[in-house]
DNA sequence: AGCATATATGATTATACATTCATATAATAA
DNA sequence: TTATTATATGAATGTATAATCATATATGCT
């Protein structure tokens, strides 16, 4: 297997999974801290923490220190485009489920 | 939360795995049978057509019956447009990381 | 120093996932 | 009909993951 596989992986899955998401969400707008991100997304403190933490340490959020606050952001643009992309994945399949591409087509 | 942020989950859970993402590479080239397939990722049989069949239900996947063979494909090409990202992120996070970038910058 | 606020983490639990082996099913050929 | 090839799946196992509760740690304020 390509070296680059596992990290890819690592990379998607810091991605794939709703808390995460959410998380990813919130910070389109840029940087916040952990007490405005877990009322924000309605998760637990140290459940949100943990998941900042596993975005973090697989590089795709960078984390600054102000006070006591604690400050996340996405690094990479990248990340939102993955995640547009698979919104456009989910569109279309949803589409084509619903019989919409089809009936569409009929006009 | 957003009743689409768990079939984003799901769409980039699809990806987010080693041997899927073997599959997915293998498949850049267009459709390809499991007999073709699990040869050339160097996986069993069993866990192969596991895997297929779980891309295949999450909508990633197309799948194909000629005779005996079962043809699958990568159904959305926003699949390699999500890998070309992480694969993107992963560089970055690489050059980063071995100080390259910054050495670069350096001269 | 004592207190309040912000964040992180240990321990636990429940659940999901990946893999393997053995075997079932389906299509085709002899 | 029997054999062969291709694919799928049940059962079992080990490992990873997500969430929760309780508590630790860190910073700043009074």
């Amino acid at each position: 297997m390509s070296s680059t596989t596992s990290y890819q992986a690592d990379v998607l899955k810091s991605i794939a999974q709703t808390t995460r998401l959410k998380i990813i969400d919130f910070l389109r707008d840029g940087e916040r801290c952990v007490c405005e991100i877990f009322p924000a997304i309605d998760e637990e403190q140290s459940n949100t923490s943990r998941h900042l933490a596993y975005m973090q340490t697989h590089g795709i959020l960078s984390r600054r220190k102000d006070g006591v606050k604690i400050y996340y952001a996405v690094k990479h643009p990248e990340v939102f485009e993955i995640i547009d992309r698979a919104t456009a994945i989910v569109r279309r399949e949803s589409e084509v489920r619903s019989g919409l591409f089809n009936s569409e087509k009929r006009g």
